[in-house]
DNA sequence: CCCTCGTTTGGAATTGTTCTAAATTGGCTT
DNA sequence: AAGCCAATTTAGAACAATTCCAAACGAGGG
């Protein structure tokens, strides 16, 4: 389905002078597959499921590889584990509090500006995150099609 | 200057069956102090000036109980210590990079109603968090005493 | 081939926080 | 004032997430 997207990160690795690795191929083929936003520690079950023998300090290496390289943001809601997101376009989420998981929401472009015309002056920002906490009652989390996320490319 | 705080505190702790107690006094009285939005370490190192037996557990229990009166919430910004804020009003933070330092920024009202409504039906949210990266080039850190950190030590 | 350097690895170390069980405190009842 | 009960505090152990470290590995370049 993906298969343009071992070459980006063979790519980016190449311009950060780095090498590509089946660890971090891996690693980042993980990320892409399921857009939960999961823990180092979720993802280093997954990827032991094809590499067993792969330490979780290698997952953490990785992780920190892809978000240096700008592939993957690292996501923190609460004081748990960081999480890891690698869906790059402008997108706020949404922490369902009652089952736990985060959501992707698409933002319109123009809440940004909104936004930062808030701060004072004086206040310049780079970027800005917004967290939605509550409850979702969805449709029906069809799992077959994958709804959400991935689509708007 | 803030003599009504304690008051308040009072009656907050009374309406959960909480008591007040020099420690629960102690640590929310330095949270209003200094609203730099310290860590529960930073609290203990301050309230320790006026109570030196006082734990690093304790310093913990206040904090919680002052979270769950709804006197003062938590704000995790990157992996890091939880930090304490006791602004009540809607606002949202300013993490400066440079110098690691987070303001408080005002909102308008509206900016809740407009955010929620990028919601997609069957999002419910409860709470919104509203977080800046960047960098504050501030004409005068008009907070008076202090004029970050360090210095106490 | 062999050397070098980036990468991976397992385990130890760190950090921030929570848990636990015992000691203390403050009200109430008498 | 004495005693009692429950809330609170305390020190230290336990924990969870992450980072550090030093050794082993592996891929290219000379």
């Amino acid at each position: 389905m993906n298969s343009a997207a071992p070459d980006v990160l063979a790519q980016r690795l190449a311009d950060s002078g780095l090498r590509s690795t089946p660890q971090r191929e891996l690693v980042y083929a993980v990320l892409l597959a399921k857009r939960d936003h999961p823990t180092a520690d979720q993802v280093f079950t997954r990827v032991k499921e094809e590499l067993p023998g792969i330490s979780l300090a290698t997952v953490y290496n990785c992780l920190e590889t892809l978000v240096s390289c700008g592939l993957v943001k690292q996501v923190n809601l609460e004081r748990e584990s960081t999480r890891y997101c690698p869906n790059l376009h402008p997108h706020a989420h949404f922490h369902d509090e009652i089952t736990g998981a985060t959501h992707d929401i698409d933002l319109p472009p123009t809440i940004f500006s909104k936004l930062r015309a808030v701060l004072p002056p004086g206040y310049d920002a780079e970027g800005v995150e917004i967290t939605f906490r509550g409850s979702a009652k969805l449709p029906a989390p069809s799992t077959s099609r994958e709804s959400r996320t991935a689509t708007a490319h």
